[in-house]
DNA sequence: CTATTATCCATAAAATTTACGGTTTTTCGG
DNA sequence: CCGAAAAACCGTAAATTTTATGGATAATAG
């Protein structure tokens, strides 16, 4: 096969986006495949980059991340260097998980985790507003996570 | 220590949440431990809930996941029953990613994964509007990926 | 039809995980 | 400050897994 998944590879992906701690013989055993077989798909599978990386998710709450924050942010221009620089600098912040530039009618979606509303209130005041170019910056607060999936249905 | 963490706990989450795959081996030389220590460590962390789950992150162009959505969505009332029954009823969509209840102007954000804009289209009018109790879905679509992190900074 | 390539698998070697037991360090009540 | 209890730490060895190898089988292409 060129370059597509086949039934084994999909059946893999499914299975290590749910819990990458299977070992090769758990994968073999449930796909009926030989344990070698399985290593070598999973090898390819990172080789091509199907699968990014493999990375433990840890409950915030308990590393003191209490408070998530989505805050959607209006620039006062559209030029190249404002975006790029916007970016660059707001991917910086370590209280930045995410940054998504988006259609429609703000410019970035950023997700924040803090461990509080206060040190949200501190990385708002005296780091996001004051990048550069900022027009508006609305926040948003979670109140609670009904779903929260990082595997795609394959 | 009672119920905290200390240097070395940090350290190993610090690694695991960029690279879950370094062996216990190649945590310990960065620690300046033992095999077996790690060992006993990452275990409590996994008994403790630190480490909720350990997973592979796929590339979601390669697996046809190629346009993100956050749906912004509105409900016609708030009694338990509405905001419950929207919970479980969209957290079944296979392409809701994520669903959060929110403070301010909107009820919950939607993080909305599919191949392309038709397929969202599709999972809009026929999935999502149909929903009971929906007054409004504001729909934006991510153009790019500035940061993308699922590790938080310790 | 044959050569080439890809898939699959059994086996064995290398590496890692895991269990065990004992030493050292820390904690804490008296 | 002392001594007991608990916790942290580590070396070793057994169990398991990963990884490399080579060969058999099936699919593909010329």
């Amino acid at each position: 096969m060129k370059n597509g998944l086949d039934e084994t590879d999909m059946g893999i992906l499914r299975l290590l986006q749910k819990n990458a701690e299977l070992t090769n013989k758990e994968i073999a055993v449930q796909l009926h495949k030989a344990v070698a077989t399985i290593h070598d798909r999973v090898r390819r599978l990172k080789e091509d980059g199907y699968i990014k990386r493999v990375v433990a998710i840890l409950d915030r709450k308990l590393i003191d991340r209490s408070l998530i924050a989505f805050s959607h942010v209006l620039l006062s221009d559209h030029t190249a260097e404002t975006l790029h620089n916007f970016e660059t600098e707001v991917a910086k912040f370590p209280e930045v998980m995410e940054c998504f530039q988006m259609t429609g009618q703000f410019d970035f979606i950023l997700r924040i985790a803090t461990s509080d509303m206060e040190t949200y209130h501190d990385f708002y005041r005296n780091k996001l507003a004051r990048l550069p170019n900022i027009t508006t910056v609305q926040s948003f607060f979670v109140l609670s996570e009904t779903k929260s999936d990082t595997a795609y249905p394959l």
